[in-house]
DNA sequence: TCTCCTTGTCGTCACTATGACGATAAGGGG
DNA sequence: CCCCTTATCGTCATAGTGACGACAAGGAGA
């Protein structure tokens, strides 16, 4: 068979919620084109490497996280002609959610990573490089769209976690305030969603909370609901 | 750039409902490699064509469709390294939904090109040429999960339609029976989901039946309940 | 120590949406 | 004209939700 010149890449649209903020790390490319605007990580598929083994080795490279515990999924895949000025490339984007990191962005490759508020990106469509807002809208999206019905907000959150925290990754996600105790009442009643972990914490302040830690449900009957 | 030697090709998902069941369009393979299995529609993409034009342009050959009011999205992209023995093909995966063909599957390049069961396929893993299996079954969860939140259902109904054969495509689709009363006060209740044509018909048998077409919803706020 | 402030947790109430199912409407075929 | 089929409307009990009151249980500071 012969094939026409082409590129295969991923690029990741890695977020999380810190402050109370939705924020998706960004790199600040080294290197035409687009040298020195904004562009979500990526690189290129090597030879006889499984697209998400490509993915998981740029999680780790970017973040300096071991990667297996960090949820990932394919988002879409990007394929105009003209997307990229070097050539035809088609870039597979993957969606990574990821806790609070205790330590800034180590060991990264690139010495400018950064984490960015996602709303901000999102308000100027120029912001980034190559078709990478589009692709950063459609992570976005997903991410809003999975906490509504998977109990996926739990990838943003540490091992164990109060209702309060939790509610604070649907409120930075969907950027709406929600009613503490209708959420702590959905949240509890909902089989195996979050469990018990038996202990509890002050660490958000007032009267101690109790720790909870994911439970085995992969969807939600009925769904979070959003506004 | 240098880039390895690697193949792009798009499959396709066709999707319809006639008589009451979800069908497949299936090709059988006329060459090797998987010569004589059979296998969803697929091909590569040309030097400069966009990943959806690749697709529209073959479920155009493969259906005899003009493409253009056919329902068509991407699922997910497939490139584990060992997936086509001829090298590393990629395959980008999209989803079609086409009503009833009144014309059979004409002008087929394929000579034996045909509508399959969809769950009799599902049943058997082992049926369908390379990673086709897996293809379908991501492209028919994709198709019953947006059954529930989308007016989506519309796309596999003529353009005039009945809340019966509306029903009977979310039987079909989801492989259960559902209440002929509540479907039909959940569907015309639904703001925007369907708007009244104005005229009947008989051609179900029984009591005409107001005929209507899809309305400009785009969700379905609260969704369809499966099961 | 007492008071206040903060957050967590439980309860109440009205309203909406749903599942189950009875009843009537309106054609076609014998 | 009777019956069969499908369409369409209505009823009722129940689950889930939004709005919001009330109390619990820590910490900070007077």
């Amino acid at each position: 068979m012969d094939f026409e010149p082409l590129g295969l890449a991923t690029d990741l649209v890695i977020l999380t919620v810190r402050d109370g903020r939705l924020q998706v790390l960004l790199i600040r490319r080294g290197i035409p084109p687009y040298r020195g605007r904004w562009a979500l990580p990526g690189g290129f598929v090597r030879p006889n490497e499984d697209l998400e083994t490509t993915a998981r080795r740029e999680l780790a490279e970017e973040t300096g996280l071991s990667a297996e515990r960090i949820h990932l999924e394919q988002v879409a895949t990007y394929g105009a002609p003209d997307r990229d000025p070097r050539g035809r490339v088609v870039s597979v984007a993957y969606l990574a959610l990821v806790p609070d990191l205790p330590a800034p962005v180590a060991g990264s490759d690139a010495a400018s990573a950064s984490w960015v508020d996602a709303t901000d990106v999102l308000d100027d469509s120029g912001r980034l490089a190559f078709d990478h807002y589009r692709i950063l809208a459609d992570g976005v999206e997903r991410a809003r769209a999975k906490l509504e019905y998977s109990p996926l907000a739990t990838a943003f959150c540490p091992p164990e976690f109060t209702i309060s925290e939790l509610r604070g990754v649907y409120e930075a996600v969907w950027g709406l305030p929600l009613d503490p105790r209708n959420f702590h009442r959905k949240v509890t009643k909902t089989p195996d969603f979050v469990e018990p972990a038996g202990t509890t914490t002050t660490r958000d302040g007032g009267r101690p909370a109790q720790l909870f830690h994911r439970g085995t449900a992969t969807t939600l009957h009925p769904p979070m609901t959003r506004g």
